[in-house]
DNA sequence: CTCAAAATGATAGACGTCTATCAAAAAATG
DNA sequence: CATTTTTTGATAGACGTCTATCATTTTGAG
């Protein structure tokens, strides 16, 4: 009934523990027939290493770094929080997590802080992507040295990083397209907002929504906002007065700022009534919208949840497990004001030191 | 840079190690002074037990049962797989998870079960609460014996377990409100199916289902099935001759294939046209029915997730740590066609072991 | 059969903590 | 001051594993 341990193992094979032990951490030396009988008692045993005493024992510990992109808004700090509760949390299991601010949108400020990052005895690294030669060769120099690199968010090139975790861009789309179609289901107006659709994430989001708007409805134009609040209060204002029937906004990206302002304005008018508004991020001032009904409807990503993925990832990598093939892949939420969860959730509090 | 051990507490503090672990073990016999000197030498070093050590030196282990009630629906089947699936990965870090079958619906059942695990050296079992004096009087001896108890997806008294994991049926019922009204701007009528209101969970929902329904339109009386699938096919059948317009169905409970059935005669008629459909639990049928459009949001309580952060709730009680407030509630997710996450998802796969 | 090579056994010290015991030192008591 | 009590120190053995070393046995080749 408890748990069996190595020399359990070794008696059952009939050999002695050093020889189970040379199986067990393939150290060579060991007849083939020996080794059978050591895996058949670890199978029949149903033995598993008990992997805290092995790693007090080799002193191991896991030191993972992460680079999250300093500020650019309120959704990297939601990211650093869940970052650092985490961290709190895995202390006592032998984790060492360090948080790194890397400068936004830079990708040679990034590669910098990659490259440091090089002789600092890490197993795991976690970062946001931002695609360039330099740090394409920053992370290749890592990985030679058996760190494991994960991107967050935003990804490189697949064969260049060990996982990916992050939004599944596409449903993303796909979801905020199918709440407008049930909105407007006998026809209407519906206005596509990005960021740039030079992004790829922005481009995949309104892929899918183009796919999932079903209903015999119009799509504007997309508009490029390129993150300015103004061009997004520009665009909305006037595509109410060429369109006063509008249904639907879909608010690809951030900069979310300027809509807010342009709906606030619609929601005193008289002429115009509010349009049903999906976006995406349930961080802060978006938030604060959807509980007061301003916007309809919000697809978010769950930082806590990629940073939790992304360290069970690392873990398993460090240990020698293999991930399965969609393990870092997030299935975008969709919260109305009904299902929002609570604010910034941590995990359980410490309480006196047992 | 390494992590400081008990050692370089007591050399800090200038005390033997002996003081310094009967400080952290609050063995007594240490004079005030000391007492201070070593907290302030732990303060300093940002001093942090090895867990894991110390469970290894304790001998100690976690040994956690759930009480899982047999079959009973694939929503069941699910969780008793996610059971499974976390048991495997925790098993090298010294928690054992028992799974125990129930029968379903059963109080004395249940009761039965529980009593029999009060000398089974358990720290914490999860259950399916049924309430009976019986079954409290059996919680009641566990606790007593520092069983952590927790509840799952059905709760008892509050002061009678230690936590409940479930979801927040309120806002789930307003969630599905929520999309119907969406769905039917304009007005129309809409069918509320439940299992039955004296279930607390189908009356919270349909409560909340209520609060959301905004939009200008007829609710019909709520139908009770009973879980008899012919119940609601004939209902829905009835319901839509009389109400040849019905707009939208929310399914309260379970006992979805009679609502599947009718729904394909619908989908076969020329007469009607499909309503907007919400039901619950993202399993087996469900699955299906969602995939091919025959229903149009799913509400999921995600068991994956409960059991997970049931396990979390048990170990961080087990290692004297206190729960936020509101550490159980679990959001409701609501999925569609297009952000319906990929069947059974497992953890990470056991590589060759290192 | 002999001898080297290969395989195995035995065992010790480490990792950081727990638990326990015994002796020594310091403080309080009269 | 002598005696008791309280507080401290020192240390050993355990937990399950890793790593290393050295001695012994088994195997295979000549």
């Amino acid at each position: 009934m408890v748990k069996p341990t190595l020399m359990d193992v070794a008696a059952a094979a009939g050999v002695s523990y050093a020889t189970a032990d040379r199986v067990l951490n393939r150290r060579g030396g060991v007849a083939e027939k020996s080794v059978l009988r050591v895996l058949a008692a670890i199978e029949q045993l149903g033995y598993t290493r008990d992997v805290t005493a092995a790693n007090l024992a080799r002193g191991r510990s896991y030191n993972y770094a992460f680079l999250i992109p300093a500020q650019a808004g309120t959704f990297f700090g939601e990211m650093r929080a869940a970052v650092k509760a985490e961290a709190k949390a895995r202390a006592s299991q032998r984790i060492n997590i360090m948080i790194e601010e890397v400068p936004a949108f830079n990708s040679d400020g990034l590669a910098e802080v990659l490259e440091s990052c090089i002789d600092r005895d890490l197993s795991g690294i976690c970062l946001v992507a931002i695609d360039s030669p330099r740090v394409r060769k920053a992370i290749q120099a890592l990985r030679a040295k058996d760190v494991f690199v994960l991107t967050l968010v935003a990804d490189t090139q697949s064969d260049s990083r060990d996982a990916y975790i992050g939004l599944d861009n596409l449903a993303a789309g796909r979801t905020a397209g199918r709440v407008l179609s049930l909105a407007s289901r006998d026809g209407g107006v519906v206005l596509p907002i990005a960021g740039s659709l030079d992004a790829t994430d922005h481009a995949l989001r309104f892929k899918g929504f183009k796919q999932a708007i079903t209903f015999d409805a119009t799509v504007l134009p997309v508009i490029e906002s390129f993150d300015r609040p103004e061009n997004v209060a520009d665009a909305v204002r006037s595509t109410l007065e060429a369109h006063p029937n509008l249904t639907g906004i879909y608010s690809i990206g951030s900069g979310q700022n300027g809509l807010f302002a342009a709906l606030k304005e619609v929601q005193k008018s008289v002429t115009y009534q509010l349009p049903v508004v999906v976006l995406h991020d349930l961080v802060g001032s978006v938030r604060t919208a959807l509980a007061i009904g301003l916007v309809d409807a919000v697809i978010d990503q769950k930082p806590d949840q990629q940073i939790a993925r992304a360290l069970d990832a690392m873990k398993a990598l460090s240990d020698g497990e293999t991930l399965p093939p969609d393990f870092g892949t997030i299935v975008p939420s969709l919260y109305f004001q009904d299902n929002m969860p609570s604010a910034p959730a941590d995990g359980p509090e410490k309480g006196p030191s047992l």
